[in-house]
This record gives structure tokens, C-alpha cells and sequence, in this order.
DNA sequence: CATGAATGAGCGTTCATTCAT
DNA sequence: GATGAATGAACGCTCATTCAT
């Protein structure tokens, strides 16, 4: 059964947990998690081995999700400062639309159910990011950090300022060209 | 008082939440904690009244730990950027001095178990990183941002770099200074 | 509906819980109802919220279970005074037969779980007593008594009259005779 | 320590005890009676052995203040009628005056940690009023009752009566006087 | 003798998972 | 495959009782 056939249902379930982990945090009830999907309680063990299984899932769905949306139409023939605003406007952008993914995204990152193995594929969905972030450091002040390094700054550096631009959205883009100044003046 | 309240006693259940907390997350059972510290089940509700409670202590004892490492010693007639260097150095000896505390912290910073009034205290220990903060960005290109931008800034990048130090411990002198520069080039 | 709730099994749990309470006052333990049951600990809580909603529930089957004894076979043609005698025959078998119950609902009535709101299903439930009561009265002494106080006056009657039958069987007879000849010169 | 030196503390428990049974029922913390008793925790223990102990004490103190309270000024050489009737207002009089020490008994008197020891011992307490009983009802309807069905019988009424006292205090007198006179109705 | 911290069994309730229907 | 009742281990917390101070 590599996938039961209703990925409507699925998808519902996947849907419901994030709207839940958002109210209830991690120890929402896979009972809730499946009401809140219009499916039945055992059901959704059809669709996800365990609890874990189900956040290992979500957590890589979210964040592929993320990462999809801030590589959305990059410009590929644009100059790396232009590259980069691109896909930190966009990842703003998404963070923004789509504060409930995000938050549950927060949560089980931090959760001890989500395998190495999770993290590693999730790390994997930003590739693209990671490449272009290659090539912009590749002169800069972090030549010789590590990658994942870099990674992580930028990431930390996108966390604060997505916190800041939900918490205070009238001056969202301002805070969103802070940011992403300051990711710039970090990297080159 | 016939057996006064033992602050050894709270002290030990404080290091073995920390401990419980690491490995099994913030659904640490009571009952464990309370074994790892070497004192009834029920001995731990003489020194908090409710897991939530126990949580929040905790939290702030950590942060306050952790602020009071990093502020040690401060050169407080230094120029600036030798004084946040020296408040950086001992932030990141702290991290990678005590791993689980830092761990625990992370998981706390995260419960939803935590009042805004543990977050405000905790946020009050770090006071003097942030007046230190302050004057640094005064005149840099963060001047005109919130000041908790700023510091969510900082704390995103001091993460990033301590999770690196802690992973590759051999280069953590390094990534330390990498880190710092980063910081530096944000700010100034 | 897979499995549906089990009328049978809802009943073992009432008779179980009639039996601990007997056995354990009104601490008795859900799990040793349960377990009385045959029936997982947990099930218990499918068929009723709380411990609380059982006993409720509970108070309310017995009560009317009373009542509808005593009511039973009512000869609505005969002489008051026939009709009261026959309803304290009825009752007074039936508190005979079922000690237990009886026992359990002594208990419950005194609960301070059982809510305002099960004390007037019970008490409606004795509607069809209270009218013949108050046809028997109108005439009587207690023609001017709040209503209330001579129903109370009657289940004082009635319990005291129960121990002794259950205390002294031999006699029941007897006494469920001077109990209503009591009854009787008390409202007429 | 047949009975230890400071008697007001013993008396402070036993009133504490009274008050917290009305507010919390016979789950009563021993804790919260001690506090309300202005007594350390586990010094409640060196006045009665258990907390069993100290309930099958209290039900027998307040049986018998209930009781002395009845019989007190008994106008031996009066009338039967009057006799009891002095009983009974006396009697109705101490309900009312004291409705805390009326309900914890009420709590008690159903509570299966009373002894039937301490029942006896009640019972004895109220031997004034039974000898009072005996030669009302040598010539009355219930001469051959068992004489403790006639105590029931009277304890019984007395109950609804109080009951009705305390609820409807503006017509208290009257209810009173219907109850007695439902007793002597019931007795001769 | 007073105190109150220490103890640990016990309780009501929850919940991931299984399985009869 | 879908349903939801059944299961029982686990949890946070309480409390009578003991005992070090």
C-alpha cells in the first residue's frame, strides 16, 4: 500500500495537524488532529504509521513547501544581489501568507520525534538556496566557513526577521529590507 | 522550622529537569525528574507547586545563568567592540560548557508552558547586553531598526554559531570568531 | 458505526459502580469500578465524561428505578389510603430485594457531585407518589405544609422503616405495617 | 498520653474539623483542617491517632452536644406531652443554632469510617430521650415496635423538620410545631 | 511536644494504537 | 477502506502519615 489511494484525505489530515500543533503544540491528540480533519480517529493511522511518522511528514511537506516558494521564479540570469533579495523576499513573503505553517514548522523543529533523517531531506529541499549562497560567499568574509555555517546564519538571520514582520506588519517590508541588508553586509 | 526547605534539594531537582528535559523533552515525567534528582515522587511539588511551574524557574535560572556567564568580567572601559567581543567569548564558552543547559533552554524557550511574565523576567537578565547593544548600534546602519530586532538578531546569529561550535568542537575557536565578525559586520 | 456503544457494557459499569459504593463510599476508585465491570480502565470514560457524570447518572437510574417500583401496578381506582398502602408495599420490597442499590443511592444522595440539576430529574421522577400524596393530605393536618416537607416527612418514614426491615427480616412484614400505619396518622 | 495536655487544641481541631467538613465533605484534607485549626500539619497526629480517629470522635462530640442540648432544663415532672415537646424545641433550636456542627454530622453519619462502636456509643448519648420515647409510646399505637424503630421514626421526622427549619427560616416556628405534632400523631 | 518537609501509594483522566464491525 | 469503541500504560498531582529537627 506505498500510498492509500486518497490523497484528499491525506492532505486533510496534514492540514488539520498544522492548524492543531498551532493551538495545542506538539502533544495535540492524534484524536483532535483527526476530528479536526473530518476523519475518523483510527483512520488516520491508515495514512501515517504513527504520530512521529505523521510529524516526520508534516515537518518535511513544510518545509519543502517553504523552500519551493522562496526559490519561486528566481532569476536566474539576475545578478547574485539580485538572486538573493529575490529569494529572501519570497521566503518573507511566505512566511507572512502562511503564519500557521510556520509556527507549526517552529514546533516540530524543535521536537525530539523528528528524525536525523527528516532533517537531513529537509535540509535538502533548500538546496537551491544553499547553491546560490555558495556562490555569494564564495568572495566574502565567510570563504572559509564551513557551508553549513552559512546556512544556519541565514537562517537564524530569515527567523528574525519573519518574527519581526508578523509581530509588527506595518512595517513588514521595512523590517524585510533590514534583514535582508543585513544577511548581505554578513556575507560579503 | 523543623526541616527547613533544602536548597540543595531544589538545586538537584533544577539539574535533573535539565537533564530529563535534554532527553526526553518537555513531556519529561515528573516522576523521572524527581528520581534523577534522588527524591520522592512527590517531594518535588514541596518545591514547586506544578510542573509549569518548576519549567518556569527553571527557565529563568537558565537564562539568568547564562546572561550573568556572558557579562563576567566585562571590560566595562573598553572600547565597544572589544567589550561585545569579550560578552560574545564568554556567551559561547558558556554554550559549550553546558551543552544540556543550553539544550533544556531550548526546549523551554519553545513551551507554551512559559508566561510572558518568565519571558519578561528572563529577558530582564540580559539587560546588560542589551545597553551594550544599544550604544554599538547607535551609529551603525541598525540604528533606525527596533531594538528587538536587533537583539533577536544577535541571539539568532550567537545560536547559529554555537550550534557550530558544539558540532565541530575542534574548529569552535574559529567558528566563535567567525561568528563574532559576522555580528560585527550587522552592527557597525 | 464500528462497534457501537454497548448498552450492556454501559450497564455492567452502573452495577459495578453500585456495588463499590457500597463497598467503598463514594471514594470508590473508577478503576476498581471498571475492573468490577470487566472492562479496561480506560472504557469507563467512552460511557461516561467523569467519575462525577457516572455518579450522576447513576443516582438519577436508581432513583427512578425506585420509583418506578413503587408505582408499579398502581390501582388508580382504589381508595387513597389503598393506593398509599400498596405504593409502600411496593416500595418497601423493593428496597428489600435491592439493599445494594439502596445502599449506593443513600450514598449518592449525600454526594456533593450530584448536581442540583439530578436532584430535580430524581425528584420528577417521584411526581406520580408526590400527587397522591398531596390528594391524601389535602384534607388532612398537613393541609397547610409546604408540600416539600411532607414528602420529606414520608421518605424519612420510608428509610427508617427500610433499616428496620433490613435489619430484622424476620419481622419485615410488621414493620412495613407500623411504618405505614405510622405514615398514615401522620397525614390523615 | 491518655489525652494530651492542651486541650484547645484539641477542641480547635475538632471545630476546624467541623467547619471544613460542611465546605469540603469527608475528603477533607487533614492538611487543611490543621491550618484552619491554626495547628502545624502533622501535629493533628499527635491529638488523634488517624484521621479515621478524629471523625468517630468528632460524631460522637456532636452527637452528644446535640443530645445534652435536647434534654437540657427537661421538666421531669411535666406532662409527657410537654416533656417531649420541650425536647423537641430544644432539640430543633440546636439545629438551627448551629447548622455547621448539623451538616458535618450529617456528613459523618453516612461516612463508613464511623465505627459501629462509635454508632453505639451515639446512641447512647441520646438514652434521655429514649426513656422519654419508651413511656410515651407504652400506651400508644407503637407499643410493640421495637423500640429502636421508634427512635428512628423520631429521628426520621426530626430530620425533615430541621431540614425545613433551616431552609425556610421566617416560618422555622411553624414548621417546628407541624413536626412535633406529625410525631405525636405517630406516637399516640 | 511542635513543626513542616518527606514519602510514595493512589487517583482521575488522557491518548496512541489496535481491531471488531 | 472506514469507523470509533476498546485498551491499558502513563501522567500530574494529592494526601495521610512519618520523622528529623
Amino acid at each position: 500500500m506505498a500510498r492509500p489511494k486518497d490523497d484528499d484525505k491525506r492532505n486533510a489530515i496534514m492540514a488539520a495537524a498544522t492548524r492543531v500543533i498551532v493551538t495545542r503544540g506538539l502533544s495535540a491528540p492524534t484524536a483532535m488532529i483527526a476530528q479536526e480533519a473530518g476523519v475518523a480517529n483510527g483512520s488516520l493511522f491508515t495514512y501515517f504509521e504513527t504520530k512521529a511518522d505523521l510529524f516526520n511528514q508534516l515537518y518535511l511537506e513544510l518545509k519543502a513547501g517553504m523552500a519551493s516558494a522562496a526559490l519561486e521564479g528566481l532569476p536566474a540570469r539576475a545578478e547574485l544581489r539580485e538572486q538573493l533579495s529575490h529569494v529572501w523576499s519570497k521566503w518573507m513573503v511566505w512566511a507572512v501568507s502562511h503564519p500557521e505553517k510556520r509556527r507549526a514548522l517552529a514546533q516540530l523543529a524543535v521536537s525530539d520525534e523528528i528524525t536525523p533523517v527528516s532533517r537531513a531531506a529537509a535540509h535538502k529541499t533548500m538546496a537551491g538556496i544553499g547553491e546560490l549562497l555558495e556562490r555569494i560567499r564564495a568572495n566574502g568574509p565567510l570563504r572559509n566557513a564551513p557551508m553549513g555555517f552559512v546556512v544556519a546564519i541565514m537562517n537564524a538571520l530569515a527567523d528574525a526577521t519573519m518574527d519581526f514582520m508578523v509581530q509588527d506588519p506595518t512595517n513588514a517590508d521595512r523590517h524585510c529590507r533590514v534583514g535582508f541588508d543585513a544577511l548581505w553586509r554578513v556575507l560579503s
